[in-house]
DNA sequence: CGGTTTTTTGATCACAGTCAAGTTAGGTGG
DNA sequence: CCACCTAACTTGACTGTGATCAAAAAACCG
């Protein structure tokens, strides 16, 4: 049900053409640009369902993902109109999400007041997300990195109730998970072996299995944050 | 004028103090936390005059600094009320800035939606500051990271008619840039140095020189960011 | 079934961290 | 104004974590 390559192609610039509409869901398929970086900002989106990537290209060839998006999290605010986008957004699995013209959403606080102190409630919820991931690639060793991240993302995930008895979805490559984490994949592979290893967590089929939460918590010095429980928009 | 010891420390606490007042200016000397991980979030800052550091401190010992902040930069958004600060905010040299209840800025909100969007607006403009911090530290070398900040400091003064002819105030120490890039203090020296060799760029009696800008945003692939030009609140 | 992408494993290397000692500068008190 | 003391900076030698290079095995998909 995956990679339809041509209609991948097809919808490769498809986004844009969404702009005229006001409101609407689209579904997106796998590996698709939702908007790219230098792209005018002129949409918000909200991912109904499915996984989906915020990240930067560099000179270098690098990437560095800035962030994995899960059901429920808006993207794409960039509430000053004339600039440009600074990064990409990217389909991982298919997706459905919900797509808001920059205008409207603007109208709307206009007119509701309180959406507008909700929209910085949640970009103040993303920058403490950003915080601790900055702290945690710029000062913890490539291990608790990754412990690091795989609890954070079944926690994500729990709360969404999309993960239950140490099981949920996973679709990330070990590549992704290494640019989120600014680790090289072949690092990541090892790590992954040695925690399997260990009886704390393994990645396999698609799956994120937590073997060993309070130990792997301990481990890692994770600790819960708080995150927005319920969509915005 | 500056590290007048017991005032220092009479004023360590001090800030919480500060919360009766519905909203003023106050003045706090270097090296003072204006405020501390785990307190709650009722206040709202917006820098006047100095520097100042927000960072987040790890179970071992090391420092993680997320920002740093000039004249005009608001902080201490946090606009759910209910839960706790995730990081500390300190002077570096003496510095004055406004203070508010977060409940009147709430009010404010209410009484003038386009104030919503505004924060949004700064908030957004923060993320997007965040991202090129992050993609940095994830994915440049030791060398990039530095001249990349030197440049990126640089133009941040300029902005505010605080820098000219390759000149500004610089009063971080080698240890602060060094929580800034995550680096080791030795490393950021040994780097200082080279650039200083290779007429890049200079630090010393607290100000830094710019000496070949173009050589040095080239070798850096600095890019100058969009970032709030004119204060908030 | 064949081709491609992803994962796995091994060997080697280098960038930046750590440890240790010495130098400089700034701030304080006589 | 100078001497002292501490904090910050500087330099060198060595180490280690994680990157890079290379190649094989496995998984995935048409």
């Amino acid at each position: 049900m995956r990679a339809l390559d041509h209609f991948k192609e097809a919808t490769k610039g498809a986004v844009t053409e969404i702009e005229g509409a006001r409101l609407g869901v689209r579904r997106l398929p796998p590996d698709t640009t939702v908007y790219a970086e230098r792209d005018p900002p002129s949409l918000v989106f909200t991912l109904f369902d499915g996984w989906a990537l915020r990240f930067k290209l560099l000179e270098n060839g690098k990437r560095q993902i800035l962030n994995v998006l899960l059901p429920g999290d808006t993207f794409g605010v960039q509430p000053d109109m004339t600039s440009e986008l600074d990064h990409t957004a990217e389909t991982v699995t298919e997706v459905s999400l919900c797509v808001f013209k920059q205008e409207s959403v603007m109208q709307l606080f206009q007119s509701q007041p309180t959406y507008g102190w909700q929209l910085s409630w949640m970009l103040a919820h993303e920058q403490s997300a950003m915080n601790e991931h900055l702290t945690n690639i710029g000062r913890r060793t490539a291990f608790e990195r990754l412990g690091f991240f795989l609890l954070e993302t079944y926690s994500r995930m729990e709360r969404r109730d999309a993960a239950g008895n140490g099981v949920c979805e996973f679709p990330l490559r070990q590549i992704d998970v290494a640019d989120v984490l600014s680790l090289s994949p072949e690092t990541v592979n090892r790590l992954l072996a040695q925690m399997s290893r260990d009886g704390l967590a393994r990645v396999s089929h698609g799956r994120l299995y937590i073997l060993d939460r309070n130990r792997l918590t301990e481990t890692c010095h994770f600790h819960e944050r708080f995150l927005s429980p319920k969509p915005l928009l």
